[in-house]
DNA sequence: CTTACAGTAGACAGATCTGTCTGGTACCGT
DNA sequence: ACGGTACCAGACAGATCTGTCTACTGTAAG
């Protein structure tokens, strides 16, 4: 998509239609506004990792270490640039915007896998545990994005020591 | 700053000078075009950091844990938008440009300086632990930037368990 | 067959953005 | 007194952006 490829504000209708093939009254037939079609966006990314996350095998903290690898695995790869809703947080500032809404809610659904994993694993102080694996797996997206792979394998490590 | 508050491609230039009390020649004679602007912005951003670290007080692991808790608290406080370069590094998308590699320089400034106190203090693996150092950096911007209290202290405490 | 709908290309309006230019004013060193 | 420099307000050019509109085409259901 070309909003993640090259940010949200610099590519415009006319590029979004060019590249879907699509004529423009079409366009706007399916989406009220620009700003519907980046919140479509988000969601549709959104639900795209719920499901690749439910099919993470695993259980426990295997299922864990397993989800950090192909996080890890993902952010030092070809293509990437950074995670799409921190970069998209980054270009909308009004913390009450959809896009910022979607945002938040990605980033508890998160920690929330996290936490529930910890908890059918019987582990102690699962609150904080998953706060951090919030906070390593942000710090995964940026470094990755920004090419960074020895920040990105210190991010395993530590989640991995960390519980 | 305006660039920091709103995100620099939705401020134009029409609005800076408004907001400097400047006419628009006056200012492209000072800049040759919004895009110096925008790299001045970040360069001065970075002296200003390099200042504040330096002022840091203490020794070792001790200044490590200073710096920390004042990241902590900056990203936590009122008026925090998350980090003004990872911020910009979102909204430009080419790793070759200006913005990006200024961006890169904070990033391999900040590693380094923590690389150097725990080397100065005789600490084991220091590469390992700047590159985690960093990556939690990253973290509790990102996570104070959105107002996630929680994983900004999770960070913090991470950070410390992992010298 | 006809009606309704979804699609096409592209012109258009109106706003906004970057950057230039005009014309005039104030200060400052020589 | 004078030339240079920096400043001002604001018009302007040209590009680009979002969103609407016209006019036409294909298709599927009743």
């Amino acid at each position: 998509m070309l909003f993640y490829l090259e940010g949200i504000h610099t590519v415009g209708v006319d590029r979004v239609i060019a590249d879907a093939g699509v004529a423009k009254a079409t366009f706007y037939h399916h989406f009220k506004s620009k700003e519907e079609l980046v919140v479509a966006y988000l969601a549709t990314e959104y639900e795209r990792q719920r499901e690749l996350f439910s099919a993470v095998p695993g259980d426990g903290v295997e299922r864990i270490e397993t989800i950090l690898a192909k996080l890890a695995e993902v952010s030092v790869g070809p293509g990437f640039r950074g995670c799409p809703f921190l970069n998209a947080a980054a270009e909308f500032a009004d913390p009450d915007h959809p896009v910022r809404h979607l945002v938040d809610d990605y980033r508890a659904w998160y920690r929330d896998l996290m936490r529930d994993i910890l908890v059918a694993a019987g582990r102690s102080d699962v609150d904080q545990k998953a706060d951090l694996l919030l906070l390593v797996r942000d710090g995964i997206a940026v470094a990755g994005g920004l090419g960074d792979k020895a920040a990105v394998e210190a991010g395993v490590r530590t989640a991995l020591a960390g519980l």
